[in-house]
Parts: structure tokens; sequence; C-alpha cells
DNA sequence: TGACATTAATCAATCGTTTGATTAAAAAGG
DNA sequence: CCTTTTTAATCAAACGATTGATTAATGTCA
């Protein structure tokens, strides 16, 4: 009841009307649930925003929760595909320390990428707002977001670490170094409105990004010079 | 209408009947804006929590706003009760040399207590949950919370960082440095579902907890040693 | 007694969802 | 090729339930 037809062959591929009801709902909903909260949000002002018809949301997706979940699909292959070339392999030019150099600066380039998307970025806030409320109460929705974007690029930024550091990649301690890694980065956008405050600015944008990474980027260099430098 | 009486010499110091209603709404009230967040806690359900009538929300703090700001006020006496001692001034043993190892020994006992507090007590979650909410959407509750916990422990912490690194306090680079050394703490908390999971834990107790201090602890070593060592 | 506190009942408003009618387009039949 | 039937999609209207707030009556102490 749900699936738009894909039947017979002379059809139009480029968006039905069906699906720019379909994604115009999804944006709207991820940008209000994202601001004011699930149930800050109602199925109305959903509605309107899309310039949908409330009963759009039903049929659609079977209710609120089905948008919620869609939304969450939404996030992953966005961020999948905005994501993905920097996190990719980078074709590893070698073991030694020329390796671990370039690991470290594909580092560097994923925490600049990183910082200005999460901190600066303003068209994403809504995503980043939205995950968040997701880890603070999980739902379905998260389930399809770890899976689709928390844990691999967890797991993608322990390998580069590893080869950076010569670590293991997997290592307890290894997860928990990336992890305080992220925090420091993703705090900007959490405490966003304490930083803003403390630091007398009035938004985040290219001019505060760049100061910020430059303070991370300082901070995990120390970081990885002290686990190295360890086991001597 | 709000103010409870001060009035006549002898009376009961001790929690009167009013008190204690007013502590358990707010009590619950906090434990259920940080579990199920502000909209999606009903008022009635906060009543039921504290074995007090609906309308002894208006009655007491004017209504469901009044009550998270009065949840606000509980959580700044709350803070400043518990983290005071911590913080306090240490009474600074001297400068050169032995004031920096002292400043770095206060940071590690606040960096312990910090996590400890912070991702391990399950009693101070909620208290960290609706922080959390007050972060991502700004109300008047934020702004006592900031006045009262934020911008002080901030500053002093900038102060101790001064103290360790010979840094200036109040400089742009040493406040957002504090901001991402905060960050690491915080964001276990923050994303605590996504790092349950990618670490394999079902909760983070005292064992956990010990493993993440010891990981940030490292970090921030690492970090003054290289923001010692530039000047050089 | 009199001020404070609590209670049950009720209010209008808004919530997410469901409904039946309507439209447009594709499928089927000859 | 034209007609009939079926399906997908949208719409306005209304549903029952729940929301925060208010009220008037009652209870509770000093």
């Amino acid at each position: 009841m749900n699936e738009r037809q894909t039947s017979s062959g002379s059809r139009e591929v480029t968006s039905s009307q069906a699906e720019q009801t379909r994604t115009a709902l999804i944006r709207a909903a991820l940008n209000l649930f994202g601001q004011k909260g699930f149930d800050g949000t109602s199925t109305r002002d959903i509605a309107a925003a899309a310039n949908a018809n409330i009963g759009s949301i039903a049929y659609h997706f079977g209710g609120k929760e089905g948008l919620r979940l869609a939304c969450a699909g939404f996030i992953v292959e966005t961020i999948q595909r905005i994501a993905g070339p920097a996190m990719a392999a980078a074709a590893v030019p070698g073991e030694g320390e020329r390796g671990e150099a370039a690991a470290m600066a594909q580092i560097d380039a994923i925490l600049q990428r990183m910082v200005g998307f999460i901190v600066a970025e303003p068209q994403a806030g809504e995503i980043v707002q939205f995950v968040l409320r997701e880890l603070s109460h999980p739902t379905a929705a998260l389930d399809a977001i770890y899976a689709g974007v928390f844990e691999p690029v967890h797991r993608r930024l322990c390998a580069i670490w590893a080869a950076a550091t010569g670590e293991e990649a997997e290592a307890e301690e290894t997860r928990l170094r990336v992890f305080a890694i992220i925090g420091q980065v993703v705090y900007f956008r959490i405490g966003r409105e304490a930083v803003l405050r403390r630091m007398g600015w009035s938004s985040i944008g290219l001019t505060e990004a760049a100061r910020i990474t430059g303070v991370i980027t300082e901070n995990v260099h120390a970081i990885r010079g002290a686990v190295k430098g360890r086991s001597s």
C-alpha cells in the first residue's frame, strides 16, 4: 500500500509527484524534528511546511513514527554520500613512517571536514540536531543511523588511527581514544550555546570553525605523539 | 502567589508539607524532563510521580514552565554543592614548576570527578540529560544554568589550565582548548548509546569510567606537554 | 478563625490518526 | 483505438484522546 508502482517499461523515472511529496515531507520533518524535537513537532506543522496534506503522512509512511524512520534513512544516505570520499581507503601508500605520516595527513583532512560540517554548516545543523536527539532518546531510527553512520565511521577512524600510531585498530584503548577525539569536535555543536556565550561569538562560521579546527588538530597531534612515544 | 511563607519565628525549619511537595515535584520533573523531554512529559505524569495533585504545579510554580525554571535552580545548587570543593582555589602552592605540577594534579583530580559524575553516576544522568536538552533548545532555564554552572566552571578551568601551562587564562585559544577537553568527557554521555554499542558494554559503571578517565587523562597530559613545549 | 495548601472536576485547545470522497492515471478488455 | 475497471494519491473533515491550565470546594494546620 505504501510502495510506489514500478511496473511497465516506459515510465518517467524522474521524481513522480508522489516522490516529491515524500521527500518534501522528510525534509520538513527532519528540519522540524531537529529544531523542536519529535514530540514538540506536530504532524500539522510538518504537512504545512511540506505543502502537503496531513493525511499524506499516514499514507506514505504509516504515521509520524514511520516518518521519523524515513528521516533516519535520509540521514544515512546523505552522510554516506558526503563523508564517504573523505573516509575512503586512500590507497594506503605503504607501511612504516611514510604510511604513518600519510595516515596522519588523512586524519587532519577528516578533522577539518568534520568540524566544518558538524559545527559550522548551517544546513547540516538539522541533521546533527536530529541525531543528537536520537542519541539521548534512542528509537528504531537510531538503529539505522548507528549501523549506517556511527559504526562504519568509527571503525574507519580506528583503522586510520592505528595506521598513524602503530596501535591495534580494534583495541579497547584505540576505540576509546577515537571517541575522545570525536568528542572534541562534537561538543562544539552540543555545547554550541555555551560556546557562543563564553567566546562572545554571535555564530560559528568559517572563521570560528578554523580556530576550532586549529586547536583540535593541535590536540590530536599531541595525543598521537604521546601514544607513539609511549612504546620507547 | 508563588512564594512560600517565611513568617513567624517558631516554625519548624525542616521541610514543611508544602516544601516537601515542592521538592518532590522538582525531583520528579527533573527526572521526567531529562528522560522524555519537556514536551514529552505531561504535568499529570509529573504530579503522579511526585504523589501530588496536578493543580500543585500551577500553585507552586505558576505552571509547567515555572517548574522547568525551578529545576534549573535545583541543578545549579546541586552542582555548586558537589563540584565546588574540587574546583576550589587549592591555595595556589606557588609559582614556577612546583605550581604547574600542582595545577596539573588538580586537573587530574577534576577530570576523574567529572567523568565519574557526568558519565557514570546514574543519579546524575537525569541532570545531565536535562542540561543537554536545554543546550540544544535554550530557554530561560539555560540562562540560569549557564550563569550558575557553565560560566564559573569553565572560567575556573581556564585559570587552572593557565597555571599548568603558563598560557593566558582568558586567551581565546585557552578557552577553546578547555572546551575541547570538556568535550572529551561530555561526549561519553551524549554519545552514550553509540559508545555502549561500539564498546560492547552493557552500561558505564566504575570499571568503564576508569578506562575512560585513563584515556582522557593521557590525552590531556599530552596536550599540555605540546602546549608547554611549543614556547621553545 | 483565617491563611495556606490540596483536591477533584472541568475547561478550551491541540494532539495523531482515521475516514470517505475526489481526482488523475494506468491496466485491462474487446 | 476506445471504453471500462482498477489503482495510487490527495484532500477536507472529524474522531477520540490527551494536553496545560483553571476553578470552586475542601482540608489542614497555627
